[in-house]
RNA sequence: GGUGUCGUAGCUCAGCUGGUAGAGCAACGGACUGAAAAUCCGUGUGUCACUGGUUCAACUCCAGUCGACACCA
């Protein structure tokens, strides 16, 4: 879909998948097949390695670093993606915070798991009792970060975090997809069955040994470790992988959703899509 | 044909001795600033198979009907 549009307009295409950033990852990311990226030039696809760290912050920096060289030789450029944070970081920004430090965070999973989630709140409240006050309380992973932030600034989170939108040196149409939810859910097992049918099993087992990294907590290979754990049988696993893809697109919804520039077209509707490019471009 | 068990939410099932139902999963809605395909929050959506009966009151007790399963012929 995405590569017809590119061909027709000559665009290049930049992803926003944050799997599809993991070379090693392809039945279970849906990566683009090698004929189809060699159709037209794609970017931040397969360019790390599941052992690799990477977060959101590279990755803005890294496509603006690209697109600085970019724009000045073409006119635009599709980005295409799933991961509405990464599209966000690109577009609008993302507040200057420290790395995350794995080690501390690590030993604050240790303080979850024996001293349970209060012992968080309570650290994080001394901290910075601002954001303790905003912060969803029940979950952890808000909880860790925040005191991450905290101890490795030195200054409270709430005031390194601005959450203002950061001007862009080029223009920016949004195009969202939608389709209904049969459709949706009908197309979301199909392509589930069709991983299953292209070898994601074997996939999987061959990067079970990075299933500690945070390139593997990753939908799809999870629940076939879980398989080849022996905890549940592959169709069981072809069950949940199918569940939590519903999920993930439901989510990828509620935050795409919200965006107000957002417009909305059936996937089908490709001429409408392209006359508003041309429209936005003219 | 006979006997027995069962029929409750989309699915799997709870529901004690009668007071018009509740869990898990699914579904639906939402949050989200370096884990984001991650992490977390909220919502029960029901002719309790059907028809009668007993009762102030039936998912619950009784009878019959239909359906499923098991065993016996």
């Amino acid at each position: 879909m995405c590569i017809e549009l590119a061909q027709i307009l000559g665009s290049e295409i930049i992803s926003a998948d944050s799997r599809q950033f993991f070379q090693e990852l392809k039945i279970g990311a849906a990566t683009p097949t090698a004929v189809q990226l060699n159709t037209i030039p794609h970017h931040f696809i397969g360019h790390l390695s599941v052992r690799d760290s990477y977060n959101v912050c590279a990755y803005a920096d890294d496509v603006l670093n690209f697109l600085e060289g970019f724009f000045p030789q073409k006119q635009f450029c599709l980005m295409t993606g799933g991961s509405g944070l990464y599209v966000h970081s690109v577009c609008h920004g993302i507040d200057l915070l420290p790395d995350p430090d794995l080690e501390l965070r690590d030993n604050l999973k240790l303080k979850l798991d024996s001293e349970g989630i209060e012992s968080l709140r309570q650290e994080l409240m001394l901290l910075d009792p601002v954001f303790y006050d905003e912060v969803d309380l029940h979950n952890p992973a808000r909880l860790i970060r925040a005191i991450e932030v905290c101890l490795q600034s030195g200054k409270p989170y709430s005031e390194l975090r601005h959450q203002e939108a950061t001007e862009r040196p080029f223009r920016i149409l949004k195009i969202g997809l939608k389709r209904e939810r049969e459709e949706l859910f009908e197309r979301i097992n199909q392509r589930v069955d069709v991983m299953i049918t292209n070898g994601l099993v074997e996939e999987a087992r061959g990067l079970i040994e990075f299933r500690g990294q945070p390139s593997l907590k990753t939908l799809g290979y999870r629940e076939i470790f879980e398989y080849l754990d022996g905890d549940c049988s592959l169709d069981e696993a072809i069950y949940k992988i199918k569940a939590n893809t519903r999920h993930y697109a439901k989510r990828q919804m509620t935050w795409f959703r919200k965006d107000q520039d957002m417009i909305w077209f059936h996937p089908d509707d490709k001429q409408g899509i392209l006359d508003t490019i041309r429209a936005f471009l003219d």
